[in-house]
RNA sequence: GGCCCCUUCGUCUAGCGGUUAGGACGCGGCCCUUUCACGGCUGAAACACGGGUUCGAUUCCCGUAGGGGUCACCA
């Protein structure tokens, strides 16, 4: 059992296309079979290296591996010329030598008479006569026109099209290098790929990419139909398919914009088309166990960020503090002290839904006096407010024991004394330790901050002069 | 336009002839509470429409409508 993921390498990995290859690995990994990984560059032009990087990077970080070395299609031309050879000496593929402004110049004809655009065959009967000798020619599919072709497709169903709207369709250029649709075939054949799960973008393709297929094993033999499985595209808010428009598309940007943890986009991706009963939050392993092609959906989905960043929240809250602390430190604009980052991760990460929010939450513990405080925080400390943050900072002051327990029922004790809530105290203190109104519980503040640190930034709040 | 595919809350989905149509995100309310979160409880919210088949259709069949995909010497 083989699956492959096969991106051509144009820009980054695309958010359809980690979904295609995360379910291709699930499947393997599932069936104990491997998964390939083949870049179909074939388009020269406009194939680069550094997308090639980014493809590869992007796997990369979303956990998904192949168990061999990268396939890439050009360095195959000759293989697929072979094939091509084949089928002309077996009469399954013609010369063609139609010009390309001759094509245009048809299909200009039938779309102004509304015509179907078709290539239509004129070279179909005709062998290469004398007179075009040496003239450059192309080689053309010679695809059945009668009849028709199934598909059990493990995802679609049953689907059927007739042969004739089958047209005859380019396998080898003019300059004699492959197009796709012959170069996939022959790469999926050499590579022994039994079952093709990629975007229904491609299952018209399929039903082009079968002829060859059936002739090759008519000419040589051991050239099986593979199993295929066309999932439905990923659409944007709008509902049409994804792409730039729709804002971020490529995995990098979700990880370096918007702060996603893998295991999150891995989630998000496997559920977006796929699901086992009620199961929402799954991690890598028991997707593996649970995921088959049963589960895939047959209808498009769109793209849902807010459901994404719920998940996020949802890994953040339970990975390892060091490695948050690791991926949140150059996320925070100011020096870090990575030990104090990671002890107070528990009390940050259940308040971020990405690492952006995460680096924010953290920024209070880092900051050097003097620093200024929001308006929120500001307006806390009016006159009351200071009057109070003086009396917390007196009560302070004379606590030797800094912690959560001791500091928790001091300042209790003093609010009833006081008959204030706990709050009435908490907020403008809040205000004067961290420079906002919203942070971790206040006794974890302090605690974080250790005792020199809160009581200076008391202090140089209640020695400040400033507005309100 | 031809061909192919799709259609359950706003979104992701469960459902595979008989259910008070379930869950999740988001949204509203309540609880917890030192802020913000987290967590817990709770509310509003869906079977596109029309015909069949059937004792009975969200579920099966056929139309209609809507949406999507695809029609290159791109992949």
């Amino acid at each position: 059992m083989v699956t492959r993921f096969a991106p051509s390498p144009t820009g980054f990995l695309h958010l359809g296309g980690a979904r295609t290859a995360l379910f291709n690995w699930l499947f393997a990994r599932h069936h104990g079979g491997k998964v390939l990984l083949r870049i179909e560059d074939t388009d020269i032009k406009r194939s680069t290296q550094e997308a090639i990087d980014a493809i590869l990077d992007g796997l990369d970080w979303l956990g998904i591996t192949f168990d061999e070395e990268p396939v890439f299609q050009t360095a195959r031309a000759d293989r697929h010329a072979e094939v091509a050879r084949k089928l002309l000496e077996s009469g399954d593929a013609y010369k063609c030598y139609a010009t390309a402004e001759e094509l245009e110049v048809m299909r200009a004809e039938q779309r102004a008479a509304k015509q179907p655009l078709r290539y239509g065959g004129r070279w179909r009967d005709r062998a290469a006569e004398a007179e075009e000798e040496g003239k450059p020619y192309t080689v053309r599919l010679k695809t059945p026109d009668t009849g028709e072709t199934v598909i059990e497709d493990a995802v679609q169903g049953r689907v059927t099209v007739a042969n004739s709207e089958i047209d005859d369709y380019i396998l080898l250029r003019a300059d004699g290098t492959p197009t796709y649709m012959l170069a996939v075939v022959v790469d999926d054949h050499d590579m022994g790929c039994t079952h093709i799960i990629r975007g229904d973008d491609h299952l018209n393709n399929a039903f082009r990419q079968l002829p060859i297929i059936r002739a090759m094993d008519r000419i040589e033999g051991g050239w099986p139909d593979p199993v295929y499985a066309h999932v439905p595209l990923i659409h944007g808010a709008d509902g049409a398919k994804l792409s730039k428009r729709h804002g971020a598309v490529g995995v990098d940007s979700y990880r370096d914009e918007l702060g996603i943890l893998p295991e999150a986009l891995v989630n998000y991706l496997l559920r977006l088309g796929w699901a086992h009963g009620d199961r929402e939050e799954i991690g890598r392993d028991e997707a593996i166990a649970l995921f088959s092609l049963d589960g895939v959906g047959k209808s498009p989905s769109r793209f849902d960020l807010k459901k994404l960043m719920n998940l996020n929240g949802h890994y953040i809250r339970e990975a390892d503090d060091q490695r948050l602390a690791k991926l949140v430190a150059p996320r925070i604009g100011l020096p870090v002290d990575k030990d104090l980052l990671q002890r107070a991760m528990p009390e940050l990460k259940t308040r971020a839904k990405d690492l952006d929010e995460l680096a924010e939450g953290a920024e209070f513990l880092f900051k050097k006096l003097p620093f200024d405080l929001t308006d929120k925080a500001e307006k806390l400390l009016d006159e009351t407010g200071k009057q109070r943050l003086a009396a917390v900072h007196a009560r302070l002051e004379g606590e030797n024991d800094w912690t959560i327990p001791a500091l928790e029922a001091s300042l209790k004790e003093m609010a009833e004394e006081l008959e204030l809530g706990l709050g009435k105290l908490a907020q403008p203190l809040r205000a004067a330790l961290t420079g906002t109104t919203t942070s971790p519980g206040i006794f974890d503040v302090l605690i974080l901050l250790g005792r020199a640190e809160s009581l200076a930034r008391i202090h140089a709040r209640l020695a400040h002069d400033g507005p309100a």
